[in-house]
DNA sequence: GAAACCTGAGCGTGATATGAA
DNA sequence: GTTCATATCACGCTCAGGTTT
């Protein structure tokens, strides 16, 4: 009936009823409970029992606000992005073996990215990871001013001075795409674009340059596309009233090619026989042992730990008064074979 | 080259820095920032001002370590389920409105939800929202011993007491598909299951009883499946198999769904004219325009208003001493009827 | 008496200084 | 000198109570 713990009057416990309990002062309570040295064993397990007897919980909030440093991240993130709560998964796998903690906080239709920022910098946290943000290179510049931040899988000129960035060689996955494509036998190879998505001109500008340099620059088409499977399908059924039809394609994410791919399947165009496909990411999706997706993988756990790791670094640098200039930190993609590319049939 | 905003010192500024900017105490400062009256509007505009010069952010952590009430309310949410991150957006748009802030906490393969509830915990939060919560009823008893806790989308036994609870009626939704299918004319109906997913056992056993009351007993026929594509995709080479083979097949989810269909479609089986499919969630993917989902719709939006509602019921309510008894907010599903149910084909 | 403002205390910690074994 | 323990203050804020117009 009663509840688990002695709660002592229906508030939670603190470091004084813990000291109380076991009889020493509340300083060495906290000595004992942080693990520093400066506590006999005995009293430690003394100390560590009375805690565990009530139930004491530290005060995160208490404590952030006595300690000058939080060590806390803060991680902006798109809530319907599956390759974005990829990447806070790998953040959290990164931050906590480094005595960071992470405050989350989402953008979301109804949440905007300011919002977001907002409550961040309002919990104080001491480094900021934005993933994908779409605020003006001179808002995160202004940012950067105030905290290290990290911008993750967007690129940002170097006019966005202060900020750090960390991202995939976009330019350099759609080339090897291209590339696969074309060593299969492939010329008419279109691309389906991501419009004004992160990372979506780098891509296109590999494909581009990539079909340039094999001389196929007659070959060259760039449809209209975006983040999603309707996105995809869309371009999938531009694709498909299109005299001669390319033989390759390759779209701007996996979710995209997904929309291609299920498109084609509907109109009896086999893939790989009648069409070969290929997706950027790597997600979760491209694995799927259906949808079995030749695409360019992102390193993910990588970008993670290294968004982390460059804000701790700016963190344990200088802190303010000489700001180190932005660097950015590209990781080559990789291409993964799988089963939706083929050489083209000769018609 | 140096900072947007006048930092004294490389600190951040606090009610002090505006205070001795506006001339005024740090308490008329707390008075005007909060927006309480008790100010002129005179000295108002000036500590507004003054604040907004040096760039000062009210910090929550003080904030709420010093006024007893948090109004913070912990979310628990799995990072990789589309439908668990809609419900977060939909909490999200209904605390805010509420005057409660969240604080997100991330289950992944890498951290467990005693992890997240920890830091939940530690972060003071005045309620916990978990998000169809795979901790034993026990926990979850005890956890709400301590503060108000809602099971968003987990059905849980009268026994774990003080939890309230939010969910879907799952069996009714199952009754709802299966009547769907019946007045189609199909018989031969199967259920790909979700195994020990919260609802699974619910959306089985109305798929039993509503088959049972149709007089198709003899029909009933449970596959084991999962949460995943690619368990639908197993299940639907299984059934490729069967012979006679069902002329509709209830799925746990969409995204179980998903699997099947494109399965179908590979094998060359049309759908909704080979064998017709109904999901359950009614997510995003139900209603891509090449998916066109026949599904079980849960009310998102409601869901997570209702939850955000009775957290805060609770904690306006009696705060300890008195437990009321956990209630149970049951929201009833709709069919939506879209494009992959069709009359069964006559063989 | 109200409106406008200030003073002082304390929320639960962590760090420093200091003392006792 | 080292180990163990304590007292005291400060972190940034809110709130109760007081003072002045």
């Amino acid at each position: 009936m009663s509840p688990t713990h002695e709660v002592p009057d229906g508030k939670r416990p603190t470091l004084a009823d813990v000291a109380a309990r076991a009889n020493v002062s509340t300083a060495l309570v906290s000595i004992v409970i942080r693990g520093t040295k400066g506590a006999s064993a005995a009293t430690r397990e003394r100390v560590l029992q009375a805690a565990k007897d009530i139930g004491y919980r530290p005060d995160t909030r208490a404590r952030l606000l006595r300690s000058h440093r939080s060590r806390l991240l803060g991680v902006q993130f798109e809530l319907q992005s599956a390759f974005h709560t990829d990447l806070v998964e790998g953040i959290y796998a990164a931050a906590e073996p480094a005595g960071y903690q992470i405050a989350l906080s989402a953008v979301a239709p109804s949440r905007s990215e300011q919002q977001a920022v907002d409550t961040l910098l309002a919990d104080r946290c001491e480094a900021l990871i934005l993933l994908g943000p779409q605020a003006p290179a001179a808002r995160l510049a202004e940012l950067a001013a105030q905290l290290p931040v990290v911008s993750l899988a967007r690129r940002l000129r170097a006019s966005a001075g202060n900020v750090e960035v960390v991202r995939t060689a976009d330019e350099e996955g759609a080339r090897q795409a291209v590339d696969h494509l074309v060593a299969l036998g492939h010329r008419d190879i279109a691309h389906v674009d991501g419009g004004r998505a992160p990372g979506a001109a780098d891509r296109r500008r590999g494909y581009r340059t990539a079909m340039v340099r094999h001389g196929l620059a007659a070959h060259v088409r760039v449809l209209p596309g975006g983040l999603t499977e309707d996105d995809g399908s869309a371009a999938a059924r531009t694709l498909l009233t299109t005299r001669p039809r390319p033989t390759g394609v390759l779209a701007f994410n996996d979710r995209c090619a997904t929309g291609l791919l299920d498109t084609f399947l509907r109109a009896a165009v086999p893939v790989p026989g009648g069409i070969s496909v290929i997706g950027f990411d790597d997600s979760r999706l491209a694995r799927l042992a259906h949808i079995d997706l030749t695409t360019v993988g992102q390193d993910i756990p990588r970008m993670a730990a290294l968004a982390v790791g460059r804000a701790i670094a700016r963190l344990d640098g200088e802190p303010a008064d000489e700001p180190a200039p932005g660097t950015e930190t590209v990781i080559a993609p990789h291409l993964i074979t799988r089963g939706t590319t083929a050489p083209p049939t000769t018609a």
